[in-house]
DNA sequence: ACTAACCTGTAA
DNA sequence: TTACAGGTTAGT
């Protein structure tokens, strides 16, 4: 579900009610969604640590505690991290429950894939995936340059690579599709056939469809919501995703629905060279 | 470089 | 009943 603007919007809005506080208990109501440590000391590692900060690394959301622990959240498609301001009966999909000093954190996910791993920060940084990761796109460091080179000699198609996050980190499905169409690009093309000016379009595509998503506060296609319960509204924006066979916003022309990289992929043959 | 697997829900 | 869904990984 979430790509890197809805993980960015619930970073957001959970360490607006969550920072500094406490946790006071842990219920582990389906306890495979956390893993890193055995089930019975989860509850006993976490119980009494305060949240200090809570970061963000690709599609990954790093709950910083005391005493150098980090929760590393992952949600896959349909995973929620709700704050309730008052004690909360437990849906049917809750896995997990931090009871906090004020309120409550509830890990929900219907399809379970989502996961929470337990980690001493230090090895955030070097022994975990994080550290396989691709650069942060909306980072400075991030340049028509660095894109190049993570693409490298790579055989693969646009589309294979840009959701590869060992080659960038946070772009899924959603925003791989309107990155391209923003950028004019077809996400059939090779990453070994595009001239400096496409990589450079390419690029600033990846940040403005990035950053508008943000902006949106996501995109609410389906399940996705905030640490509040509520929905992004990128989705009045898409020019491409969940479109295919509809006419482009842009030229009229039917837009075209194929599987790529194992993916449902939507683009404008006319706009998208 | 595809495909299946992990799960459940929804829509065709 | 079948196909498909904002992801990732481990298998051919």
């Amino acid at each position: 579900m979430p790509e890197l603007p809805e993980v960015e919007t619930i970073r957001r809005t959970l360490a607006e009610h969550v920072t500094d506080l406490k946790i006071e208990e842990i219920k582990l109501i389906w306890p495979s969604a956390v893993i890193g440590w055995e089930d019975r000391s989860f509850e006993a590692l976490v119980t009494g640590r305060r949240i200090q900060t809570i970061d963000r690394r690709g599609k990954y959301l790093l709950i910083r505690l005391d005493s150098d622990l980090t929760l590393i959240a992952h949600m896959r498609m349909t995973g929620r991290l709700n704050y309730y301001a008052e004690y909360q009966e437990p849906e049917k999909h809750t896995h997990v429950v931090f009871r906090l000093e004020q309120g409550e954190v509830h890990f929900s996910d219907v399809r379970k894939f989502g996961r929470i791993q337990v980690i001493p920060t230090p090895q955030c940084i070097s022994g975990s995936t994080l550290c396989k990761l691709g650069p942060e796109p909306l980072e400075s460091e991030f340049t028509p340059d660095v894109l190049r080179e993570r693409f490298g000699k790579k055989k693969l198609s646009l589309k294979a690579a840009l959701l590869d996050q060992h080659v960038l980190a946070g772009l899924g499905n959603i925003y791989v599709d309107e990155s391209l169409f923003k950028a004019g690009i077809s996400p059939e093309r090779g990453v070994d056939t595009l001239s400096e000016e496409e990589i450079c379009k390419l690029h600033q595509a990846i940040q403005t469809i990035l950053q508008a998503g943000i902006d949106a506060q996501g995109t609410s296609f389906r399940d996705y919501r905030d640490a509040n319960g509520e929905k992004g509204f990128f989705e009045r924006e898409l020019h491409v995703y969940g479109r295919g066979g509809e006419p482009c916003k842009v030229c009229g022309q039917t837009l075209e629905r194929l599987r790529l990289a194992g993916r449902t992929t939507v683009y404008c043959s006319r706009c998208q060279k």
